[in-house]
DNA sequence: TATAAGTTCTATAGATTTATAGAATTTGCG
DNA sequence: CGCAAATTCTATAAATCTATAGAACTTATA
């Protein structure tokens, strides 16, 4: 029995192994990317890749979900804060940007290769997905309620469009590794808040919505 | 010699395929599709589909140049126009938009599946996207000039920003029929803005800027 | 060191896929 | 009709790629 190091090199390995799939998956897409691939990226050849995965498809429900993971969980935190509806959002567009860095290409896999898996193994995206998407909304319905919002925004088609922008900016900020991400951070946060034309209503420095959230 | 019919049947078969091309890449990815069901889709035998391409590699090239073909034109024409920036704005949101209805899922295919050709065959592609890009920027350059614009704003980000939402929003067109296009239009143009906060600047209601551009 | 579990390797069956060659069919016209 | 060009079909070579089986090697520990 040789599995119990402080973690045993079977969990570190099927780490490796999601990490080198979502990073294949990322450059060649989940049909263009062959097994081989993933495991050379990993060290290891074709066939061991089997030892960690029971199938391609497997793998990339794995890349998937690591890619989303704690994304509801941190949505969740979020929207308990007590701050104004303008730092929770800077707050949420922060998380998920920086999630596209954090998360070694997972969530971009995520969002372009998860409908390639049969509607069983995606139930628990869907679930987390559609979970994340009504956070966000019901913080644009606290932010109307609040009078911080307009009236005519609905909140449907409002949280639609900032993840909508956000995932926007994944594909770049994955291709740019030397994006400054927290510049990109105040200006979607303020074109969400303002818009482009003149007179802004507020200003936002992000100085105070962006404390607890860059730890993961 | 047979083809001289009005149209002859090569040109409106060849338009066939890749309709038919663009329909399955989008459903199944490039590397996902299969020549087989691109033909079976058309109505013909796999090896015939090679009557019209050299390769499955020349259709995705062809699938994306007519995803954007006349894209650059319509801004242009856009950007030519004696219009203020609102207006200006709301119409390149609705060209964008309509394109992903209007193009058989090709514009998708082409922000999608484009990366997976060859640096070379895509060089006509990039030269088409950058155009646009920076018709774009200069549209917004020219908001800033005019005072339409707050000074804050980076027209580099904001064209960017712009082409990201739509381009968001294109997933959810193509796979919503009955999406309320006109609808959305305005609630995009509104976003970018306005913004979502309080005391909106200007009302939109998008009489004066639909007016051409819903004829192809 | 000897052992057994854990991990990786080699080899391969079986399926699929792209692209080509040449035969067969269709089409429009003289 | 009967021809020639255009279009489609059949059949197949060659190159994948996934997944499995079982052998070989590693590792931690008794």
């Amino acid at each position: 029995m040789a599995q119990v190091s402080e973690r045993s090199r079977y969990q570190s390995q099927k780490q490796l192994a999601i990490r080198s799939a979502a990073s294949v998956f990322a450059e060649k897409g989940f049909h263009g990317a062959s097994t081989k691939d993933i495991a050379e990226r990993m060290g290891i050849k074709q066939g061991s890749l089997y030892y960690y995965f029971k199938s391609k498809e497997e793998a990339l429900g794995e890349v998937c979900l690591y890619g989303i993971e704690d994304y509801v969980e941190r949505m969740q935190s979020i929207a308990a804060r007590d701050q104004p509806f303008e730092a929770k959002l800077m707050a949420i567009i922060a998380s998920h940007l920086s999630s596209y860095r954090e998360r070694n290409e997972a969530l971009k896999v995520h969002n372009d290769e998860r409908l390639y898996l049969p509607e069983n193994k995606r139930a628990r995206l869907k679930e987390l997905g559609s979970n994340y998407r009504q956070q966000l909304e019901r913080i644009f319905e606290e932010g109307a309620r609040t009078g911080a919002l307009r009236d005519s925004v609905e909140c449907h088609f409002a949280a639609q469009a900032v993840i909508g922008m956000c995932n926007g900016w994944g594909d770049i900020i994955v291709r740019e590794p030397d994006l400054d991400l927290f510049g990109l951070i105040q200006k979607c946060t303020d074109l969400v808040l303002n818009g482009f034309i003149e007179s802004p209503k507020r200003k936002c420095d992000g100085s105070e919505a962006v404390g607890n959230n860059q730890d993961q």
